[in-house]
DNA sequence: GTCTATAAGAGGATAGAC
DNA sequence: GTCTATCCTCTTATAGAC
């Protein structure tokens, strides 16, 4: 999607991206996309099959490129112990958002407002995306409770869940206000969230 | 549009508000909510001339009676001190949230995601409605100002801003997260709020 | 790969009868 | 107030030429 080698292919994803942002995507139109990407509506059948694939191209692609980025955090491979994995793993996440409000702005808006058309398939989409990306947090939750990092008269699924809003809130605040935070900030977060929530 | 005289213009009123709300703006046609309604197309336009002004129509009934609401709340025309007229606002604020998440889901949504249609009037309505709302506060924060509860080396409107990032970030997350807040978080949020920011 | 032409339908809105 | 009938425009998508 930020692809610079300015294929028909890439300028369609990178404009029809930004439409079914700003627009939505019922008010999106294949007329549009092609205006601005110079081709006529017709030639975008070759690349998609229809509107909904297209979309789904890109929703998948901002879920896959977030999760790759999570999942190849060199420091999380490396001896650490558990809960600086964890701060290490909250860190990065802020960081990436932050580069990446608007993908985030993105797979926010049509998690609240999912068109009726995608409803369904964005739903089960939404929910292994998440799940995959859970993933990575449960597994540092639960080193941290077998080496008794965390008091195990909670489980590692409820550490989780704390973790998740916690996340989640200073995602949305950024996406809403579209503020990045500093490293400072992150850090006092981190510090304030573990000691009081955990 | 919680009318129960359950008159024609009520029910078009009751179903337009859910299908705006639910699949937006664009997506949600004429057609649709006539045959909710049990009318034909051509009787909406008795009523409204425009899918534009029955839109703005509820709009501006949503914000209208929150500020009804927030205007005529009797404990603040009592004499009491500032600080704690400042607490009742803030409460009274979370708790016509709480009562009103849909209502509250609808304005998020067309501030965040206005249809392009729409947009320059949004802006304009959502400008002079937060202002209206904005003025409660401030009056308020005034008062405190000259009254000595708050420290002159920071303005009215610089107080002001604070608390509206305050209050906006959870009415943010009882939307998203569909929860309400009881009294004794509601209590424990200002007491926060009120020594740590202020 | 990209085009022209067009099908097939859905959308907002109006005229005028009752 | 509500209806039938209809206008005109916009939409996704396809067929087939180049």
């Amino acid at each position: 999607m930020i692809n610079l080698k300015n294929s028909t292919d890439d300028k369609i994803r990178y404009i029809a991206f930004r439409l079914f942002l700003e627009k939505g995507y019922e008010a999106t139109n294949i007329r549009n996309i092609c205006k601005e990407v110079g081709i006529k509506p017709s030639s975008l059948y070759f690349y998609y099959r229809s509107k909904q694939e297209l979309f789904f191209s890109l929703y998948d692609e901002i879920w896959d490129e977030k999760i790759q980025y999570l999942e190849n955090i060199q420091a999380l491979k490396q001896n650490l112990s558990p809960d600086t994995k964890l701060y290490i793993l909250f860190k990065k996440t802020i960081e990436y958002c932050s580069r990446n409000i608007i993908k985030q702005k993105f797979l926010l808006r049509y998690h609240l407002f999912p068109s009726e058309e995608l409803m369904n398939m964005i739903r089960d989409k939404f929910r292994f995306w998440t799940n995959t990306e859970n993933n990575i947090a449960l597994n540092i939750m639960e080193e941290c409770l077998d080496k008794k990092i965390l008091d195990s008269h909670r489980s590692a699924d409820d550490y989780l869940r704390e973790y998740v809003k916690f996340v989640n809130a200073h995602m949305i605040e950024m996406i809403i206000s579209n503020i990045k935070m500093s490293d400072t900030e992150i850090h006092n977060l981190w510090l304030k969230f573990w000691n009081y929530v955990f």
